[in-house]
RNA sequence: CGGGGCGUGGCUCAAUGGUAGAGCGCUCGCUUGGGGUGCGAGAGGUUCCGGGUUCAAUUCCCGGCGCCCCGACCA
C-alpha cells in the first residue's frame, strides 16, 4: 500500500502492484477496502458490509441473467444424509476429504463442560453440503415423472462448506457463499446446450460486469468436477500472472439421475433417466475482482459493481462554508441519484478532506466529487477519477493531476454517467492488455522454463498430447498445469493450428492454456 | 497430517528475571481544512492457558491451545 501504519511514504501511484509479496498486497487491499477479515472460527471469513454490498451487486446481475435464461430460484437443505452423498461414487470420493460431519443433535453438561450428549448420537451422520447435487436430485425424484416436467431449471443461492486445509480470504475458505444451478433435461443434446449456455452467461458477466477477460474451455479429466462427464470453466489472469478459475459449468450426464433414480416417461412412453447439469460461481469472484484491477492505493471497482459509484466531499473552513458546501453536495447528490447513480455524501466532521480521499480510494469508489467554496463561487465542480489509463513514462504527480477535472456544474453532472461507462471499458481494456503482455505462444521446454522461471510467467499457449502423469510432471517441474482446453474461438490467431506436444512430441490438434494457478 | 515461525492495549510491534512501552487507531478540547494538520489531555493490558524453576517469571523450562508460513488437497 502507499501508506502503512500512518506513516507518510509519499505518493505511490503504481497502477500494477508490487510484484513481490503479492499475497501480502492482496490482504492489504482487502483490509484497506474494508471487504472482509478472518473470523476466529477456523478457516472462516467474515464479509464486511462493503464486501457484502459488492456480492449483492454481483448476485443481482447474475440473477437477472439466470431469470432471462428461464431459471427459477429455490432452496434446499443445508444438511445431507451421508447415504445421499454416497449414491454417486466418484462424487462421494471427490468430496469425502473435506466434509464437515454432524454426528450428534444435543449437548450435555458434564463436570461444567458442555459436550455432545452420547445419547443423542445420530443413527446416520449428516454432512454439511459441500455442494447440493445429491440432496437436490433426491428431491427431483418427486418432481419429475414426465417429459412435460422437463426441462427443470433451478438455481439456489446458498452457503456451502468444504473443510479445506489451507484458506485464503475469498479464494478458499471453509464456508463460502455461491450460487449453484441444477437443471434436468430430457436429452443429452439439450443438457449440453444448457452447460454451454451457462458458461456463456458467466463469461459475459465476467467481462461486461466485472471487466475481467476470461478464457472459456474444457477442463482436463483430472480437473473435472467429481461426478461430471464434462466440466467447462472460465479462467481469468490475475496481476501476478496466475490463473484463477472463476466459474464452472458441468455436464453430469445421467450419473446423478441414476444415483437418485430419477426417470421420466418420454413421448413414446419409455422410461428414461434424466440428463443433468450443474454450474456455479462463488464469492471467489470478489477475489478475482481485487486481483485483476486493484493497485497499491487499494481497491478499484468497476462502476457496475461499485456499491458507491460517486462520493461527494464538501470542503470548508467556517461553519458558514460547511453549511453551504454541504447543501450543494446534497443537491448534487439528489441530481445524480435521479440519473440512477449510487451516490454518497461524506458529511463526517473533523476529518480532513485528504483523509477522506484516501479512505474512499481504498474502498474503490470510481468517482469523487469535491465541492469547496471556490466551486460555489464559480458554479463549478471538481471530479476526480479513481484511476486513469496509463501513459508510458508519466510521472506519478502528473498522473494525479490528470485524474482531476474542473467543469461547470451542469456539464460536470452530465459527465458522470459517460465517465463511469468509460471507466468500466477502460478497466476491461487494461486487464486485457496486462493479460496480453503476459501471454506467450510457446513451443519448446526451454522457452517454457524461461517464461515461468525467469520472466515471471503468465499464460502459455502450448501444444499438448500428454497423459495425466505427463500433466503431473509439468506440475512438478514448473508448478504449472492445464487451466483448460480452450474452445477454438478462444485461441488467439497466432496460436491456432496443429503441432507437436510440448513435453512428449506427439502430434497435437490444438493448443491448451497452461499456467500457474490459485 | 509432516517441516518452520509466532502468541504483549483495537492494530503493528518494542522491552525486560524486579510488576509493561512506542507508533497508529479511539475519546475530549483547541487548531487546521482543495491529498493523511498541529498541540495538549485521556481511556485502554491478569503479557494465550496450565504447570515447573526462582525470593521474584511477561521473560527461563515443560505441556497444552491458537494463529501464520511452507508441503499434500481445492470453487
Amino acid at each position: 500500500m502507499g501508506k502503512q501504519d500512518g506513516q507518510k511514504t509519499g505518493e505511490t501511484a503504481a497502477v500494477t502492484p508490487r510484484a513481490k509479496d503479492y499475497a501480502q498486497w492482496y490482504l492489504d487491499v482487502i483490509k484497506q477496502g474494508l471487504l472482509a477479515e478472518h473470523s476466529p472460527v477456523r478457516g472462516c471469513m467474515v464479509i464486511r458490509p462493503h464486501g457484502y454490498a459488492i456480492w449483492e451487486k454481483m448476485q443481482r446481475e447474475l440473477d437477472d441473467r439466470f431469470k432471462a435464461t428461464g431459471h427459477e430460484n429455490a432452496y434446499f437443505p443445508l444438511f445431507i444424509p451421508l447415504s445421499f452423498l454416497t449414491k454417486e461414487e466418484k462424487h462421494a470420493s471427490g468430496f469425502a476429504k473435506e466434509c464437515a460431519v454432524i454426528t450428534h443433535h444435543r449437548l450435555k453438561s458434564v463436570n461444567g463442560e458442555v459436550v455432545p450428549d452420547p445419547e443423542s448420537k445420530l443413527d446416520e451422520p449428516l454432512i454439511v453440503r459441500p455442494t447440493s447435487e445429491t440432496i437436490i436430485w433426491a428431491q427431483y425424484k418427486n418432481w419429475i415423472q414426465s417429459y412435460r416436467d422437463l426441462p427443470l431449471l433451478i438455481n439456489q443461492w446458498a452457503n456451502v462448506v468444504r473443510w479445506e486445509m489451507r484458506t485464503r480470504l475469498f479464494l478458499r475458505t471453509a464456508e463460502f457463499l455461491w450460487q449453484e444451478g441444477h437443471t434436468a433435461h430430457a436429452t443429452e443434446k439439450e443438457a449440453l446446450e444448457e452447460v454451454w449456455r451457462m458458461l456463456g452467461v458467466y463469461a459475459d458477466f465476467a467481462e461486461t460486469v466485472m471487466a475481467v477477460p476470461v478464457v472459456k474451455g474444457r477442463k482436463t479429466e483430472g480437473e473435472r468436477f467429481a461426478g461430471a462427464i464434462e466440466t467447462l470453466s472460465i479462467e481469468g489472469m490475475m496481476q501476478d500472472g496466475k490463473a484463477l478459475q472463476m466459474g464452472t459449468s458441468h455436464y453430469l450426464g445421467q450419473n446423478f439421475s441414476k444415483g437418485a433414480d430419477v426417470k421420466f416417461q418420454n413421448k413414446d412412453g419409455q422410461l428414461e433417466y434424466v440428463y443433468a447439469t450443474s454450474w456455479g460461481v462463488s464469492t471467489r469472484l470478489i477475489g478475482a475482482l481485487i486481483m485483476t484491477h486493484s493497485d497499491d492505493a487499494g481497491l478499484i471497482l468497476p462502476p457496475k459493481l461499485a456499491p458507491v459509484q460517486v462520493v461527494i466531499i464538501p470542503i470548508y473552513k467556517s461553519d458558514d462554508e460547511r453549511g453551504r458546501t454541504t447543501e450543494e453536495a446534497r443537491k448534487v447528490a439528489a441530481e445524480l441519484k435521479a440519473k440512477g447513480v449510487a451516490v454518497k455524501v461524506d458529511e463526517r466532521e473533523g476529518i480532513m478532506p485528504g483523509a477522506k480521499y484516501y479512505e474512499w480510494e481504498g474502498k474503490g469508489v470510481p468517482l469523487r466529487v469535491e465541492i469547496g467554496p471556490k466551486d460555489l463561487e464559480k458554479g463549478s465542480l471538481c471530479i476526480a477519477r479513481r484511476f486513469v489509463s496509463e501513459i508510458a513514462g508519466e510521472a506519478p504527480e502528473a498522473q494525479r493531476k490528470r485524474r482531476k477535472t474542473f467543469l461547470p456544474r451542469a456539464e460536470a453532472i452530465d459527465s458522470v454517467l459517460p465517465t463511469l461507462d468509460a471507466m468500466q471499458k477502460e478497466l476491461f481494456e487494461r486487464a486485457k492488455k496486462l493479460r496480453a503482455a503476459r501471454t506467450r505462444v510457446i513451443d519448446t521446454l526451454e522457452d517454457y522454463e524461461k517464461f515461468f522461471k525467469d520472466e515471471g510467467g503468465g499464460f502459455a499457449w502450448v501444444h499438448w498430447a500428454g497423459t495425466s502423469s505427463d500433466e503431473d510432471e509439468m506440475a512438478k517441474r514448473f508448478e504449472t498445469g492445464i487451466r483448460n482446453i480452450p474452445f477454438e474461438d478462444q485461441i488467439p490467431p497466432e496460436a491456432r493450428g496443429e503441432g507437436r506436444c510440448l513435453l512428449t512430441g506427439k502430434p497435437s490438434k490444438q493448443r491448451v492454456l497452461m499456467s500457474k494457478s490459485y
